[in-house]
DNA sequence: CCAAAGTTGATTAACTTAGTCTAGATTCCG
DNA sequence: CGGAATCTAGACTAAGTTAATCAACTTTGG
């Protein structure tokens, strides 16, 4: 049930970008710098936050990174999605990737315990994830639980 | 934050000796042909299951697997370790496999705001699996979440 | 034009996953 | 005892993932 060094390095390069957010644009060099991340590797990372809609970025002489959104309307749940894949242990309780289970002799019946037990893990995970903003990261705090009730972005709303 | 297909194929071979607790043995062909999982493969995982106590066999004729303790005292929590390796996303957050930071720049203040809120991930994915025993999950049913209150295995006391 | 900075894709080494295969050790039965 | 059934153990492999590293290219500001 690990995160990926990749997750990791992403969600602490927020944490730097969070605390600069309308300030002045971040350049790759200071986060991995401040974070200890390889430059090279943070590259890839910074790149794919991007192109998942997450950053802005512009290069050239003064060019750097920043958060598109308020960090307040991004949660760690979006993130690790994007540099780790679907919250849910298994494919068949996924809302956001679900598959199909394929040899699971379950699978036309009633109910599965597997797929049981591990939707009330996934529920668990992405009931935390998705309402823990970066704001709240930043923080260090455990969430405020309700911080993004009655303004749901368009991709949170406890999508796994 | 996936569970490996050994552990799913685990899993779903305990369920089928949990079926089996106290009759006769079970045989890796049984199981593999009811559960739909590669003979060959099941070997390792019934073999790992049986080094790490969790099952007894008897070779020969006859022969099989069986679960050495009641199935109400295995849960779900300690099968995943023993397959996939700890519950916690992040190794600082470990309570049985704890592993220091080497290079978090917040290693030595005073709260990580990545260990924060993977502490609480951990805690929540670990409340559910190390409550929920074999029994439980062959019922599929949600767990009885006191379970195993007050007669607490040496190996499940919550510790991830 | 030039230097600073981001963009992109190729490449790599080590590891993990999911599985297969072969040889060997036990056990039971006749 | 001999042989069939069954588990034990470890080598092997193909494909994929992780965690990088590197080099070439594009854009931007001055």
């Amino acid at each position: 049930m690990r995160i990926s060094k990749k997750t990791e390095y992403g969600l602490r390069a927020l944490l730097e970008l969070t605390a600069h957010y309308n300030r002045v644009l971040l350049q790759r060099r200071e986060i991995a710098r401040r974070q200890q991340i390889p430059l090279e590797y943070l590259e890839h990372i910074l790149l794919r936050l991007r192109n998942a809609g997450v950053l802005s970025s512009r290069r050239g002489v003064g060019g750097g990174y920043s958060l598109i959104k308020p960090p307040d309307r991004l949660t760690l749940g979006q993130v690790i999605r994007i540099l780790d894949g679907p919250l849910a242990p298994i494919g068949c309780v996924s809302k956001t990737a679900y598959q199909k289970c394929r040899t699971c002799p379950y699978a036309r019946r009633k109910r599965c315990p597997l797929q049981s037990a591990m939707a009330e893990v996934r529920n668990a995970v992405a009931g935390i994830l998705d309402n823990y903003t970066l704001t709240d990261f930043a923080r260090g705090a455990t969430r405020k639980r309700v911080s993004l009730r009655g303004r749901r972005s368009r991709s949170s709303r406890s999508g796994e």
